[in-house]
Formats: structure tokens, sequence, C-alpha cells
RNA sequence: CGGGGUGUGGCGCAGUUGGUAGCGCGCCGCGUUUGGGACGCGGAGGUCGAAGGUUCAAGUCCUUUCACCCCGACCA
């Protein structure tokens, strides 16, 4: 392509409402327009990158027998009340719009329910299993803060898949079958060394936990806990973890005393006003669990109760804070101090680990403005028969299965996959039937990669101070090709190179402009980011022809046409590789 | 949804106690330039986010509203 029939521009400016560096910079470079908050067009440079992106996704997704299909954007009501994610109150995520008629409609922000149905209209043998299904298409998800430029959108692209398996065994296979196509993915993409799978929570999908694939990068709004030397990583809502002992402990038990502290709420400001620290507080929360049983989960000061974890300890799908009357209740007193000191049998409790080896610790008074001091295990209140874990992971902390100290990470997430089990086959009511004419639940899993936002991740972790810096893999085009000059023997030889490059299958983009100066086609090289730049001057002339440069090294390369274009397609300069090439000029 | 901030040519910004809307980049024309975003001369382009109000007079003051950004909460 010749810059002068590209439409787009570039600007040493970008929009002022724009903060993320990659959306800077691909607004810069030309590559993306913001519609609205959320809602980016592809501009042709910027398309050329998606497209590349699709075709790798799309080519590992092929390789493990993927079938493409297209699903509809417009989505029925009906069929997502039948799995139960229709109501706001559920996925408060929709955008709804309805018909003339006032028939209620969804845009699709996910797709396991028309999948299912699709896959369930034809393949319902145990012959016809297992499958995978995907498509490359948007997403709509009404967030309610987009942010980050392309990174978090209200409207993006997507490739999802789904697995569809007849035993637990089998998904278990599908699913490390698409966890290595996405290991590929990465790599392909440039970012395969800063990709990690990680253990993330199943969320609204599922019970379980689900994989997430998470690219470090500072500007991340995820936070994961790596066990150093080994590839344990993990979501931090997930993380398991050991505090860390305390070394201050006393020896000696001192009496039991209540102290009065009016108004006093949270840990920090309780210890000060205690004379203690913060880690010889205990943080008390009550929760209803949905078989309305009342829960006290209790932490050391300095942590936050994770609901995730309490609910697998607890066993229970979901979980809410107790309200005033129901704290009032059960402490006798008001919200901010309960403790565990004579709370009603029928209350469960679930301490913490980091609980445990304390004395003389601090708890809630279960009285309005009483704080107990110097409490002890065994003395004051029984010791838990089991200490668990209930925390959510905080620096310092250390893996329990190898006592090894965390190291935490910022990172962005590139993919996600999730076993579904039978949930929504079972609730539509798609099963298969097995050899022996029965009926069988059918194993779903599903696999997301945000194209758009794998895009803004390779924007963002690779550019420098000049702009965007992108993998050979998806950039626009191969070359930026330079001409300095328009002097006929200039012109004539960036046509010929421009049309060599061409035919041997490397794509090139000229800078043809008459009136653009050398700086300007430099710097904008640099700005888009393109792998390589070849530059074509009565200087070059005057040497082996071209001067070649990689975008990210600052030693250029003076050579002639064959050792270029080799070069370009990562080829050595041999005999043989020579001949293959095909020239125009 | 809570807190904070910003809306003035395509982009970045200035605009004083209310008194004829400006600058840089970009764009158009002519000329000189050509290895890291050139220079000169001449031009085009704005109902100052929107609506209402105060005033002889509003970009500026008041009210309402919309949009965008940041922090937090949320995030299938």
């Amino acid at each position: 392509m010749k810059r002068t029939q590209l439409f787009t521009k570039t600007s040493k400016t970008a929009p002022a409402d724009e903060v993320a560096r990659n959306a800077q910079l691909l607004i810069r470079a030309g590559f993306i327009h913001k519609e609205m908050a959320g809602a980016y067009a592809f501009l042709p440079l910027g398309l050329r990158v998606i497209e590349k992106i699709k075709n790798i996704v799309r080519e590992e997704m092929n390789a493990i027998g993927g079938q493409e299909t297209m699903m509809t954007a417009l989505q029925p009501r009906e069929l997502f009340e039948r799995t139960n994610r229709w109501d706001d109150a559920v996925v408060d995520n929709w955008f709804k719009t309805e018909l003339k008629s006032g028939v209620k409609l969804g845009l699709g922000l996910t797709h396991e329910e028309p999948f299912t149905i699709s896959v369930g209209e034809y393949a319902q043998s145990y012959k016809d299993f297992p499958l995978f299904v995907y498509q490359i298409a948007s997403k709509f998800r009404n967030e309610l803060r987009a942010k980050s430029g392309i990174l978090r959108c209200r409207e993006f692209l997507m490739k999802d898949m789904y697995s569809f398996a007849r035993s637990q065994t089998e998904h278990d296979e599908l699913y490390e079958q698409a966890a290595a196509a996405y290991t590929r993915v990465y790599d392909r993409l440039g970012i395969g060394d800063i990709t990690f799978r990680t253990k993330a929570d199943g969320g609204y999908f599922t019970e379980n936990y689900s994989d997430e694939y998470q690219t470090l990068s500072l500007i991340g709004e995820d936070t994961l806990f790596h066990v150093p030397g080994t590839d344990k990583w993990f979501n931090q809502e997930v993380a398991p973890s050991q505090a860390p002992l305390l070394d201050n402990q006393d020896k000696e038990e001192k009496p039991l005393e209540n102290v009065e502290g009016e108004g006093v709420i949270g840990v920090n400001a309780l210890a000060k006003m205690l004379g203690i620290t913060p880690e010889q507080t205990t943080k008390t929360m009550l929760y209803v669990t949905d078989s309305g049983e009342v829960v006290a989960a209790a932490v050391r000061g300095g942590y936050d109760i994770n609901e995730i974890k309490l609910r697998k300890v607890l066993n229970v799908k979901s979980l809410k804070l107790a309200d005033e009357e129901t704290v009032r209740k059960v402490t006798g007193a008001e919200i901010g101090y309960a403790g565990l000191l004579n709370l009603p049998k029928e209350v469960r409790v679930i301490v913490d680990e980091s609980c445990a080896n304390r004395t003389n610790f601090e708890m809630g008074g279960n009285q309005t403005n009483l704080h107990a001091m110097n409490v002890n295990w065994g003395r004051d209140l029984p010791s838990p028969e089991k200490f668990f874990d209930i925390k959510t992971a905080k620096e310092g902390d250390l893996d329990p299965e190898t006592g090894q100290i965390y190291e935490v990470e910022r990172s962005i997430e590139a993919g996600n996959i999730f076993p579904l089990e039978s949930k929504y086959t079972d609730a539509l009511d798609v099963y298969y039937t097995d050899e022996k004419g029965e009926r069988q639940s059918i194993i779903m899993g599903c696999y997301g990669i945000g194209i758009s936002r794998v895009m803004g991740i390779i924007a963002e972790v690779f550019a420098d101070d000049r702009g965007l810096v992108w993998p050979k893999s998806v950039a626009p085009f191969q070359v930026y090709l330079i001409n300095i000059g328009d002097d006929e023997e200039v012109l004539r030889e960036a046509t010929a190179i421009y049309k060599d490059l061409q035919v041997n299958g490397a794509e090139v983009i000229w800078d043809d402009r008459p009136e653009a100066r050398p700086g300007e086609k430099f710097a904008d090289a640099d700005l888009m980011g393109i792998p390589w730049r070849v530059v074509v001057s009565a200087k070059t002339l005057n040497k082996n022809g071209f001067e070649l440069k990689a975008r990210a090294s600052d030693e250029t390369l003076d050579v002639g046409p064959r050792e270029l274009i080799l070069k370009i397609l990562g080829q050595e300069f041999t005999d043989e590789n020579v001949d293959k090439l095909k020239f125009v000029r």
C-alpha cells in the first residue's frame, strides 16, 4: 500500500481525554477512532492488526478441531431466562433493547446459550461428540465504567469457543487441549514469555476455579501471586495464603479486659487507640448463607475476608453480609463491634489461620463501643478445631504448600477459560444419548480471548517513547519503505523494491508522500511501529542500494535487494534462497 | 453508583474586573527546502458541549443538563 492512498494521518498530539498509552498511540498513529467511551472504530491500519490477531487465533482453534461459526448479536430474552441470566439482578451488564412490538431483546454479551441450542439441534448421539465450536464477533457489555483505552470496552471483539464433551474426563482432555492452543496463540502473538496461565475464580459461570491468561504489565487491573521458581500463578482473589508469623507475641497471657472505644471503627484507628499493632486486632464479619445460616468469619487485622474462599469453605453457592438487624440480634451490638466471644451457639464460626499463634489479641466485644483486649484461645474462648484460609492474600504472604513468599505482579487479563460442567446444557435440556440408549448430560467448557483487548495489550507492553512496536506476527505491514528525495533514480528504485517485496510476500507500506520531509517519514515509521524500515535515497544508492533498520533496534544495515528481501522474510542469505526470490525489476 | 476534574476550529491549548474569539499543530495556495516531525508569504475553518436565565452586553456570572477523563466500587 502506498501511504498516499491511506486516508489516515498521524498526529503529534493525542486527544486530551485519552490517558491510556495504548489508546494515545493507536489514535496518534491512526489505527483507531474513538466513537464514544468504550467503543472504538478500527481504521485501515488497526483493522489489519485485528485481522492478523484473528487469523492466529483462528488457526490455533482450527488446529484443535474448532469449528468456526457466527452467532447473532441480538439475543432473545426467553433463551436467557431459561438459564437465569436475563434478570438485571443476576447479570447486570446487559445492553437491552426491544422490537417495535415491544418484545425484549439483549445484545449478546456471551454466547453459551445460543451455542448450546445450535449444537443440541444437531448433535444428539454420543457419536457426535466431542466437539469445539467458536466464533469471532463483537460482544456488548454495559460496563459501569469503560477505561484503559481499548482494554475495557463496552463493545469489543472476542473469540469465544465452547467445548461439548460426553464426560468430565473427556472434558478435562478438551480443556487441556484448548489451554495448550492458548499458549501457542500467545507465543505467536509475541507475548508468550510475559503471559501466564493463572488460577482464578469461576465467577458467575461456575463454582469451580477458572484459568486466566494474564500478561504482566504495570497498568494491569489484576494482581497475581506467583510462587517463585514454579509455574504456579494465582489471581489475588483465589491465591491460597499463609500469613507470616508474628514475632512479637507475649509469652505470658494477660488478664482479659474490656476497653471502651466509642465510635472507633476500622482496624488502624482501633490499633492506634489501643496502642497495639494492627496485627493484634481481629476483624470479625457476619454473613448469611443461601440457606439462612449465620456465619461469623474472623481474620487478623490487616487482612480482608475473601468471600470466594469463605464460600468454598462453607460449601455454599452464595453468601451475603448480614444486615444491621441480624448483626444486632446475633452480637447484641451495632455493626463494628462484632467478635467471637459469647456468640449464640447457632452461629457458625470460621477463623482464618492468621488468627492462630497469637496471644493477648484484641477482638470486638459484641457490645456497642466495647473492645475485648488480651483475648487468648482456650482460656477466653475455645480454640477452633481447625483454622481455615478465608483471607485475601496480600504482599508478604506465603504459599501454604511450599512455604515460599509470593512474588506479586500486576497484570492484564488476555484470556480466560472456564469449566462449565453441565450447567447450561442441563438448563437448556440439551443431552446426548449414549451407547446404551440412555440420556446423558453434556459437559461444557468455554474459552475466551478478547481480540481487540489483546491488540491493546500488545500496543501497551511493547510501546516505547517513539511509538508503537508491533511483533512481526501482528504488524499491519512488515516494511515501511521511505524514499528520500524524488529524483528519477530514487523513485525508480523505490518502485522496484516496493514491487519486489510484494511479489515475495512481504507486506509493505511505501511512504511516497512527495511533500513529506525525511524526519516526518522516520517519525511515522516509528510511531506506527512497523517492524522493518527501508530507506532509498541518493545516499543509499551510492552504497548497496538500501538501508534496512528494525524498529526495535538502532542498528542500520546497507544492503542490496536480495539480502534485503531475505532479511525481511527471515531467511538466510544463501544461494538456494536467493534463487527462489522473484524480481519484478 | 460515590468522589474529583475537563468541555473554546480536525488535534493540543490561551482567553484578565463581563466589552469585536486568539495561538501552535494540521489543512489550502505560491515559493524556497529535503537523512529525524523545515522556512517565508497569503488563505480557509469556531452559533465557545447543550438548554434556560441575569445584563445595554456572556466563552466569562447563575441554574439545569449532556458528554468525556481520573480514583474507588463493579467486572461473565
